[in-house]
DNA sequence: CGAAATCATGTTACCGTTACCAACCTTTCA
DNA sequence: TGAAAGGTTGGTAACGGTAACATGATTTCG
């Protein structure tokens, strides 16, 4: 490998005379297309690997008009639960060309429009994002963008042009039910205060819903800004249980906050779960060995991340209905009486 | 805004004719560049807006030779030292025009050489990328890529352009100094067996070699494979304590194993600090909130990750001597005896 | 054995944007 | 008032590849 200092950076043009065919005929060896002989590509091969070419994708991108980046765009990477997802997205995109490029939004609808137009202006293959509640200019751009549009996590709703996720009323239904079911009736909340966090608040909703069913009311709810951590979880518990003394159940809108909830009232000797149970969602598996295994709901992160990657890569056809519902599973743990 | 279904992606061509100026102009006033009458900006602005015009950065960076994407090469995703990193870097350069593009090695040097490859070939502005140790083939790649190449997370060792890190010999060797001065003396270390994972070797490297100065051996050593887990630290921790009861103190290569260490001894009723000491590695806030904070060492994760995006935005200038070394912070907490 | 098929390579015309320079139109000011 | 200066706009030629077609050489096969 000569390690050549030089000032104007190497196009196929140097690789061409170098060894001494058309350029045309040393791109066609670099992509592996077309039919060239034995010979001429080891040359070519050989003289690249001594220029140390490295292709222009962006030169290459304009011509063929087709650039093999999907984006990937997320409300924050700052918790367990989109690294999960992209490693999904990721893994399966692995033998496909296709790479995924990030873009974060915060949870704000502004920065999700830019982040999109940014996007959309490298001309990707296709696009996942996550949530099924846009501005309108996002739909707009999307709906008209005439590429594989994934919105992943929720299905809650109508999608642009397709949808994988769970359902995540009914996530919460079932989390009712089974807190019901083990006759758990005196039931508090605790979650973060984030209304662009749309996919919380449906949880909550179909947590409600079945309560009400039931004729059970929530009896309490605190919530929080920021960030998610043990220490947080820790802080409302207690300060929950002292508005509350009474409750016999606590649903957190994370496992995060769930953990620092259990550490807490393990310490203060509660009777878990006779007297209090809890739960929380996602099934971030990090937290497997706490000294209880908290109740949570399977959001199925790496499988979302999955088949959407699936389906802008083509590998799966979009389904007729637009929308892919994974189910979410509840994991029992042990912070629920069994029934 | 009208919602065309073009069958034609739009260019500046479309915007030019509907709104009677050139595509210079148009160009012009999307990149808020050259002098352009108020009247012809407005004009040009709604037409854009009107078409649902997105400007195609692939034509652009072409023309400019320029593209405002920061290569960011890391070896995981999935725990959470990477994504604090590129938090870092994507908040300082939010406000520079350049867009951070994430590739993931998996610790494979191989996958790295193929990950810098395929982000050369976009010409970024600027390459991040993780440690210090590199394939003779990459090396050769970013010597002469005549671009900033920021080398972060390590400072033990030689860059090829410049550095940003802690030095992770000097962590282990102050971790070790507060060790040995709490009066701890039959230490054992807990730690993944990855070769690659050359930080966390260079760090066992720093303690033992401080030890040894202190007339001290590792009294025991665990190693694991796969990722890390409060699980995995349980078990590994059973483990050594099981072999080796006399341990007065265990030192983990990360807080995530250091936890599950401590809830495990805890359970055990091991007097922490008192009969045994513990510490971990990186100062992870989520596990704040643990019933006791393990002691750990700040690796300064967020401020790297600022730095290193500093330098590639120009915001900094790159020192004379290439290295950024920031120091490691250790954080008592409350696994180690005061001295 | 000659026409057709196939293989191996080259030629030409873009892809959509921006750099550079020229042209024109105002304004300024000696 | 006329030349210089500055603001505003447009024409043209890249940027570094690839698609599509053309060409010449070689093989296939009735």
């Amino acid at each position: 490998m000569i390690t050549k200092r030089s000032s104007r950076p190497l196009t196929l043009r140097d690789v061409s005379e170098a060894s001494g065919v058309s350029e045309m005929t040393v791109s066609r060896v670099l992509r592996n297309r077309g039919d060239v002989s034995a010979a001429t590509r080891e040359k070519v091969l050989t003289a690249a690997r001594t220029l140390g070419y490295v292709p222009n994708k962006i030169a290459g991108g304009l011509a063929s008009q087709r650039v093999n980046l999907v984006a990937v765009v997320i409300p924050s990477l700052s918790n367990m639960v989109f690294p999960d997802v992209l490693g999904g997205v990721s893994s399966e995109l692995d033998d496909t060309g296709l790479q995924p490029v990030v873009g974060v939004t915060h949870y704000s609808p502004s920065r999700e429009d830019a982040v999109l137009y940014d996007m959309l202006s490298w001309r990707p293959s296709g696009v996942i994002l996550a949530g099924l509640e846009h501005s309108q200019a996002a739909r707009a751009m999307l709906e008209n963008v005439g590429l594989p549009v994934v919105e992943i996590m929720d299905v809650d709703g109508e999608p642009i042009d397709t949808a994988v996720g769970i359902s995540h009323r009914r996530a919460g239904s079932e989390m009712a039910e089974g807190i019901l079911a083990a006759g758990y009736r005196r039931i508090g909340f605790i979650g973060t205060h984030m209304p662009e966090d749309h996919r919380a608040r449906k949880r909550l909703a179909g947590f409600e819903d079945r309560l009400t069913e039931a004729g059970v009311t929530l009896a309490a709810r605190e919530y929080y800004q920021g960030g998610s951590s043990l220490g947080k979880g820790r802080e409302l518990t207690e300060r929950i249980l002292t508005r509350e003394p009474d409750l016999d159940f606590l649903y957190f809108s994370n496992d995060m906050i769930g953990a620092g909830g259990l550490l807490w009232c393990l310490e203060k000797g509660y009777d878990i779960p006779g007297k209090l149970g809890l739960a929380g969602f996602n099934g971030v598996d990090l937290l497997d060995g706490l000294p209880m295994r908290l109740a949570t709901t399977d959001a199925r992160r790496v499988d979302i991340g999955r088949r959407a990657a699936r389906i802008v890569s083509g590998k799966e056809a979009r389904p007729e209905s637009g929308v892919i519902a994974l189910s979410p599973t509840i994991i029992p743990g042990d912070t629920i009486r069994k029934p």
